[in-house]
DNA sequence: GTCACGATGCTCT
DNA sequence: GAGCATCGTGACC
């Protein structure tokens, strides 16, 4: 399956539960970085309060969720940068915003990246993550997936499963709106310490794979 | 270990 | 000029 078919042919929150578990690498010229995702997002689209699209809004900076699903959207807020993947077909404005992988692959280097920063405080939390690959800009911003160092890989084989995924309300919304605040957009690993403000004490010891 | 708060810059009104 | 899809620090368990 290609990333346009994968990110096009099931409701946005179908591909956001999907995607846990799954390895998302980015290639820095040197070494592969990453980890299998564990925490992620689904943002709705036009109708969705807390989406950047909500009411069809559009401009410069958020035209990556109008591309066709796929099409990573980077976001920067603050010092801070946000990674998302447009879902759905062109002009149908909706994402996933990837908030935390399990780390795997070239762990040293996200380790320097993050300034020393180790253990779940390497990847627990989106703009942390992209510290990790050492991105501080959106140069990415608007590439397709498959066009650019970052990988999701879609082999079933190479997908971990985790013992249960939790459905819950997203971080950090607006509360003007209570119903989209509190619908449950949010999915994550049970037990899995890189899932942002998981507290130690609910922790699995297996990081929540099966 | 958990909580509360202030830093900080990009985007749109 | 206000509002954020946040993070790190420092205070207290």
């Amino acid at each position: 399956m290609d990333y346009a078919e994968y990110f096009t042919n099931r409701p946005t929150d179908e591909i956001t539960r999907d995607l846990i578990g799954r390895p998302l690498t980015f290639n820095n010229r040197t070494e592969k970085l990453g980890g299998y995702i564990v925490e992620a997002e689904a943002y709705m689209g036009k109708l969705d309060r807390a989406a950047h699209s909500y009411g069809g809004r559009r401009s410069p900076s958020n035209e990556g969720l109008y591309r066709t699903g796929g099409t990573i959207y980077i976001y920067a807020q603050r010092q801070y940068f946000f990674f998302d993947v447009a879902c759905q077909k062109e002009n149908e404005p909706q994402g996933v915003l990837i908030r935390a992988i399990d780390p795997v692959w070239g762990i040293d280097t996200m380790v320097k990246n993050r300034n020393g920063k180790s253990g779940v405080l390497l990847t627990n939390g989106p703009a942390k993550m992209m510290q990790a690959f050492g991105i501080h800009n959106k140069n990415w911003n608007l590439h397709f997936l498959s066009d650019s160092p970052f990988i999701i890989d879609l082999d079933n084989n190479h997908k971990r499963i985790a013992q249960e995924i939790i459905a819950d309300k997203r971080v950090g919304i607006n509360q003007s709106d209570p119903v989209w605040a509190n619908k449950k957009l949010r999915f994550y690993v049970a037990g899995n310490p890189y899932v942002s403000d998981m507290k130690k004490r609910d922790c699995a010891y297996s990081n929540g794979w099966a």
